[in-house]
DNA sequence: TTCATTATGTTGATATTATCAACAAATGAC
DNA sequence: GTCATTTGTTGATAATATCAACATAATGAA
């Protein structure tokens, strides 16, 4: 028996990861003028990176990726693509998908975000020993990785 | 030296998260008319369960603990007052800081929103065997826990 | 074929949340 | 006492999320 019993339900997985996002949030904030001078923001950021991943991806396979509302994200394509980070092409096989793709400009972005993000992470992260790192992603990639 | 360089920085384990949440958080969007009637939304219920963990407590330790913006906390704390779910009292040690505590209304709010949020985690979690969740939480808590 | 249904992406309207600066009051250091 | 710091609030603005409606294209059934 331990000293502190869980009359209620878990949620303490929950809790601790909304922080995690917090303060990756807050510490790519307050270093957001050294690597992103283009202001693609957070969410821009998070759909840079998951392209840089999926390219070339359909604009419903990348809602479905990140998460997202698709009108979001359509909102965040048209700044994106604003920008000259992204272009979009049809679907040559499907009229009503299209078809994104990083440019080079964006690369460059994406390179200076992953940094950074990295960065952050990393600095989070280090409580933990390199083989706590790689188990923590492991679990999180089986239990939700694409 | 390691058998797997990284070209590029690692960021998955920010991704793997945001997706986490982002899935927990439609999860209880959809459900919520069935246990927020208070209707005190995502970021509501992060500051009651918080409290729930946490009561007595003052306002910046709970800013803390959350890793919001106390303007924000301000102003949700404004609206969970108003809605009975909380109260404020001065303490007695220092004029400045606002104790906060849960109402018994509050209480049963944190009930309801606790077992949504477990079921919602639960579900996320289930290509998880229990040992590996435990894992997960220990490595989590090790990481980022208060 | 025609028709209904579904999938994809966009737009509009609105709600929610985040950010940043400025501020008053209380505290503590000196 | 004076000064700097802490705590909490307010205002103004930006960013993000949500939901319904819509146009177009694809699909499948009669």
């Amino acid at each position: 028996m331990s000293t502190k019993r869980r009359a209620t339900p878990d949620i303490e997985v929950g809790q601790l990861v909304d922080r995690f996002m917090r303060h990756i949030h807050a510490d790519l904030g307050r270093k957001a003028p050294t690597f992103d001078p283009e202001k693609v923001g957070p969410a821009g950021g998070m759909v840079l990176m998951a392209l840089a991943d999926h390219e070339p991806v359909a604009i419903h396979e990348l809602v479905r990726t990140i998460a997202r509302d698709k009108a979001q994200v359509t909102r965040l394509l048209q700044s994106l693509g604003t920008k000259g980070l992204i272009e979009k092409s049809q679907s040559p096989v499907d009229g009503r998908v299209c078809v994104l793709r990083l440019t080079a400009k964006g690369w460059e972005t994406v390179t200076r975000l992953r940094y950074a993000v990295a960065e952050a992470i990393d600095c989070l992260l280090e409580p933990l020993s390199t083989q706590e790192r790689d188990n923590l992603k492991v679990l999180l990639r089986k239990a939700f990785g694409t």
